[in-house]
DNA sequence: AAGTGGTCTAGACCACTAT
DNA sequence: TAGTGGTCTAGACCACTTT
């Protein structure tokens, strides 16, 4: 263990990934132990021949890992282990749709119906306005993976139907590419059973524990113009996370 | 809309905080749209009279939230929506342990068990070892919010049992403020159905959708010293999250 | 060749904390 | 008062992309 913990200067790898790398290091290898204070900056500075601003991004990179925090005229401190700052990216829900050719979205229905209460609340509508429906059915090689289910705004004077269903076309929604007018969105996350339909669908059985994934996009004006969910059966989905100080 | 758009020298927020606000306005506003090239770093440097350094800085805040991507040699540019980046803290459950008052962990059970394979194989021991297993439910304001199930590995030289238990006190794990010899953890989330046992103490009905938290950790040997999981009912926790441009 | 982002320097000044 | 982190400057050089 212990590379000579020095910064090469010919590396690709720029100073203050180094530096930040060879402290994470020796944090792992209990050399700076949680809760402790590593050197001063000026410190770091003078053994590893870099400027401050190189030290303090090092320093601001560890932080927003978390593996350190900072506390000024005091210090910088390991972190202790801290369960209550740990996030989940869902890349593996990501990885569902990545590859354009296994993953297909079949349309089961479109209409438009009449907005009832909940419908017009989500989205910037009154009841009893025109709202589209449409669920989707999307299958990853061949067998069901996704049942997605959404309340898009209707307004007549705009081409909206072919448009909306062009932006919610999943795959460029999950990659970034697509040019839609949507500018931002709130996602809810909620445990949930399979009901007799999901169930149908998704080739499983009622009540088998599933993922509920919500969303409501919202337009340039700020009106929400788009309400709707993903059922996703908890067998085929699981997201891992660490914390602590990882040095592999 | 719009303040002016300069940065207040006087302001007790940083000029690349105020930066990186005034610019993700003007995305919010649709100054630039989505896939579009923000000013280049030299004109934002005149512009708001500001060193290169400090436009830098703004920047790389706005391309870790996600708002923007940078490209070398040809610029930056606003990012579309991309549903596949998005994070989910789990700030939700680590309030379920926040305020220690209204929080209690009562201790179902503590025992030596003869590890089976399985626990072998999580905790680095071998079949036939001997464990120490703990139940423990965790009540929020007298009812019931979390199941919790821990294999800790057994080691007669040290007095682990009274440290382990110490160890996971959960208010210490979830607050950060433990010294602990716990080096770093692995989590993965998964959708669950109440089991039978778990239902009576969650004081819920079988097969109620739930969330298992599973968790290993390690100590600063690198060995997995704690396997076990959290079952929470899944009506008292969700979790939610934000994409795109908010500017709120 | 010109323009772009990416890294880095060698200082400066400030706010805060400890002694 | 001395030491710490936090911000900022006014440049420099490099790698990359576009024209």
């Amino acid at each position: 263990m212990g590379q000579s913990p020095y910064i090469d200067r010919n590396s690709f790898e720029p100073a203050y990934s180094q530096l930040a790398n060879i402290l994470r290091g020796q944090m792992a290898e209990g050399v700076f132990l949680p809760g402790s204070r590593l050197p001063s900056e000026s410190q770091l500075c003078q053994k590893y021949k870099v400027s401050p601003m190189t030290v303090r991004r090092s320093i601001n990179l560890l932080a927003d890992q978390g593996t350190v925090s900072t506390s000024q005229g005091r210090g910088t401190f390991v972190k202790p282990l801290d369960l209550g700052e740990f996030t989940f990216q869902l890349q593996e829900f990501q990885n569902l749709f990545k590859d354009k050719n296994s993953t297909k979205a079949n349309l089961l229905e479109v209409r438009i119906v009449s907005a009832d209460p909940v419908i017009a609340s989500h989205i910037d509508i009154n009841t009893g306005d025109r709202a589209i429906y449409m669920r989707r059915l999307i299958t990853k090689e061949g067998s069901p993976a996704l049942y997605h289910q959404e309340y898009l705004m209707y307004d007549p004077t705009l081409p909206i139907v072919e448009d909306e269903m062009e932006v919610t076309s999943l795959h460029g929604l999950f990659t970034g590419t697509s040019e839609t007018n949507i500018k931002k969105g709130k996602l809810t996350f909620k445990a949930t059973a399979l009901k007799k339909e999901e169930a149908r669908l998704l080739e499983s059985r009622m009540n088998t524990p599933a993922f509920n994934l919500e969303h409501i996009f919202y337009n340039f004006d700020n009106k929400p113009i788009s309400w709707g969910w993903f059922i996703i059966r908890g067998d085929l989905l699981s997201f891992t996370t660490t914390v602590g100080i990882w040095d592999e």
